[in-house]
Order: structure tokens, then sequence, then C-alpha cells
DNA sequence: CGCCTGCTTGACCTCGCTCAAGGCCCGTGG
DNA sequence: CCACGGGCCTTGAGCGAGGTCAAGCAGGCG
């Protein structure tokens, strides 16, 4: 559909929306901006009164270590809202910052709010979708834990894959994965150095390639294997529980 | 207050409630169970139809990975509800555990979204502990993928004893946490051994100590600034803006 | 043309893992 | 009452995954 505002799409991937829904989405006010790579969208300590969406690019969470190191806590696709938490949190913890060249959407929170309270089934979706981030955050705590170099860059390249494809941004096994080494390092908590030899490795095994910001899986079953791979934990917006639930009243 | 109902106190800890919201709150059925040690409460794959609240003991939130090792992603104290995120998700993505005995309470979902549905502040306030929840797995991502053995087991134990503070469990920076060694091995991605001498190294500096499940900080500066520790990720309910905000009305 | 960013590879080192043995405490059963 | 076994803690020894440092290279841009 043309001119659909972003917002009214990631909700439409989701479920079905009613004429009201869709209305009081397309309603909503996005101010839209393009931004260059590597640059903060919101800070730690800030206190934004507006929600970002991602629309296209790629963008990340991050934290800064005392010794200046960052790490990478996620990354997000188009369609993503980063810092949706700043909703209800008072103080943002963690940097978002671009990765690569971005188009965002700034929304603002008393626009969100005023959805979330005339449409209860639309902020139960919202919450649902930090609800995923969250299990996307214990997958990295068991990434960065449990599994060693290779497994663990493998594991990432897996997810990205999947997301992009649920946002409708990959075709062939292939998509735009515009890090550098390093980032992928800050991600992983791997040194660029290690990132540069487990690529390498992954890419003598013909499991997956990433050249030019372009992230090839050549050997899905053998990379999902090499790192545990299973997707449960995206909770693919395809089986929404929510949207089910609240349709039957 | 006696006969409060675990839930009213919850949110009485967070802000100050209505007598509707009282009502609502004291009105939910919780049903109270005893269980002992390194039990299941509910396990990946599970559909729940009810939620957890943790009303004494430790519990965890933890996945299983290939070579059957755990990873612990969150411990649960008191006031905790480890699965509310099952009001939303159809699957569950990990294993909830109990680490020391607990008493739990089981709360239906029908009887969560009625509260939800009738009391917005309630709804945006569970919705922010789900929020908090995830600013904490974020930090545990920092903490394996970042910091080194000292720091991140000094780390996990500043983390424990705020949060028992703030569930009024903690005094004289001492507290309960019964963990083993190999328990806190899987919950910061080390070996057990490693565990061992990390603690007795933290032990042999008079920062703190763990003995008999009883956690006690001796020096709260010097192991804070051991393990870079920022309390503002836990988002500590005495500030808390969803309730500021939505009491505005 | 020269610089800067990012990729690649080698050499060396270290933090934390594994394996192994011993000790302590406590519960159970002879 | 003591012997035994099983958790859990403790410590030593050796090793390996991944870090650090350093140098060279390729490509894009002012």
């Amino acid at each position: 559909m043309l001119y659909q505002s972003p917002l009214t799409a990631k909700f439409h991937r989701a479920f079905t929306l009613t004429s009201g829904e869709r209305q009081a989405l397309d309603a909503v006010r996005i101010r839209i901006v393009a931004i260059g790579a590597n640059q903060n969208l919101v800070r730690e300590g800030d206190q934004p009164s507006r929600c970002i969406m991602v629309l296209a690019g790629l963008a990340s969470t991050s934290k800064v270590t005392g010794d200046g190191k960052r790490q990478v806590t996620a990354y997000h696709v188009p369609g993503d809202m980063p810092d949706l938490l700043s909703l209800h949190l008072d103080l943002l913890d963690s940097d978002v910052r671009t990765v690569s060249a971005c188009s965002v959407g700034f929304i603002n929170h008393s626009a969100i709010r005023l959805l979330c309270e005339r449409h209860p089934r639309l902020a139960a979706n919202l919450w649902r979708t930090t609800l995923v981030d969250a299990s996307i955050f214990r997958e990295w705590v068991v990434n960065v834990g449990k599994r060693q170099a290779l497994g663990r860059v493998a594991h990432l390249l897996c997810e990205i894959m999947l997301r992009m494809e649920d946002a409708g941004l990959a075709s062939d096994q292939t998509c735009a994965f515009a890090v550098t080494q390093a980032d992928l390092g800050e991600a992983t908590g791997l040194s660029a150095v290690h990132i540069n030899r487990t690529l390498k490795s992954l890419r003598e095994k013909r499991l997956t390639s990433l050249v030019n910001g372009q992230l090839t899986i050549h050997d899905w079953e053998g990379l999902a294997f090499l790192s545990e791979f299973r997707h449960d934990y995206l909770h693919s917006a395809r089986t929404n529980k929510t949207a089910e639930f609240m349709s039957m009243h």
C-alpha cells in the first residue's frame, strides 16, 4: 500500500488491523531524518520525549565501559524501535547509535501514549515487541557467555539474516549488513583481529561470507548447526499470541 | 500492612495506589507453593497460562546449550515475576528454575489481563518491570562480553545486593544469596574453578565474602570501583516515571 | 598523491579452562 | 558410634582459545 505510515506497516506485519487502528496509526506524526554512520541517536543518561523508529539502515544499542571500549547489546533493523523503553523508564541506560547510514523516524511519546490509551491491542503489541527485544538480549547473554568464537559469530549472523527476512529485507539468503569487523568485535566480545580469523574460517568452510556490507549465507543448515541456532527466541511475528488472543474479544 | 497480597506489596513499593487499584490487586487469586532448590518452575517451550511471582528464595532464568551446559541469564529475588513475558509471547524461550528453596505464587494470565484492562496504570507498571528486566539483560551482556573475571563476579554481587536492598531484604550490607560456586559460573560464563579463585581474591582484598549462602559486602566503594558498577541500569523503583506521569492525569 | 579507514596475517603472551587430587561437612545406614 | 558417600570447596599443573602488538596491504577520498 502506498503512502502507508511506517508505524502502520510495522503493526500490519504482525496482525490484521481494524480500520480504527489503521486510522490512528496513520495519524501519528513521524519526523523522518537521514543520519550518517556512527552517529549517536540518543545517549546514556538522556531523558527523551520521543521514540526512534529505524526506517532504513542498521543501528545498535551499546554501552561504553570504563576503559573506553564499547559493548554492543543489540542491533536494530528497519521497523525496530530501539528506545521504546524510554516511554516508561526515566533515564536511558545505553547509547543508541547508527552503524550504517540510516533513515530514522522520531515519534513523540505523547502520540504513543495516546495510541496506547485508545487502542489496547496496539499497546499490547508494543509491549510485546519490547519482550521480544528482551528475549534477544537473553540469547546474547548465552552467546557471549557460553559459545566460542566460531559459534558465537555464526549465531549472530543467523540472527541477523532471520530478522532481515522478517523485515522483508532479505532475499536468496542475502541481506545488507554493513558492519566493520571492529563492530562485530564489539557485539560479540571478541577482538577485531579474532573476528577477522573467524570470518575467514566461516568463509573457508563455505558457510557464509560478509563482503561489502552484504551478508550471504551459503549453507544455512551448516551455519545453524555450528552455532546451535534455534530461532524460537526471535518469536517471529508470524505467530503472534497477543493478536490472536485479543481479537477473540 | 498485614494480610496484604504480595502483588499489592509489589506495586505499593513502586507508587501510591488508589483504593480501586488496591482492591483490584488484593482480589487477585494467588496460589502459593513451596518448592525445593534446583527445580524447574517452567521450561523452555512451555506455554503457560499463569505467571510466577517469587515470594521467598532465589530463582533464575537459564538456557541449556547443546553440550548440556547451562547459562543463567537472570536471577530473580522476591517480588520478581520471571515469566511475566508469557502473557504476550506464545512460547517460553528459557527455563525458570529455583536456585535455593523458594516460595512462589502462581497468578493466572486471565487475572492479570483483567487487571491490565481495568487499571491502565497497573498495566503500564507491569510493562515497566519487564523493561527493567531487559535493562538488566543488557548489562549482563556487557558483563560477560567485556569484563574479566574479577570485575565480572564483583559486578554481579553488587547487583544482587542492590536488588535485595530494593526488595527490603538486605541490611548492613548483608543479604541471602544461596548459590554454589558452580551456579555463579553458569551466571558469569566462567568455570566453577575460576569462580573459586575469583571469590578467594575478592575475599583477600577484603571487598566481599560469600559464605553459607550469605553475601556480605565489606567495601562497597572498592567493589563498585573494581567492577565499574553504575546502578542506573536497575532503574530503581524509587524514581518511577510511569507512576509520576500517569498520576498527573 | 597521500592519508585514513578497514582488512589481513604473523608472533607472542595471558587469562581462564580442564583435569586431577584432596579436604570439609553433613546426612545416611550399618 | 563410626564408616561411607556425596556435594561442595580448594588448590596445583598444564594447556589452549583468544588477546595484544605490529606490520603490510588495499581501496576510497580530499
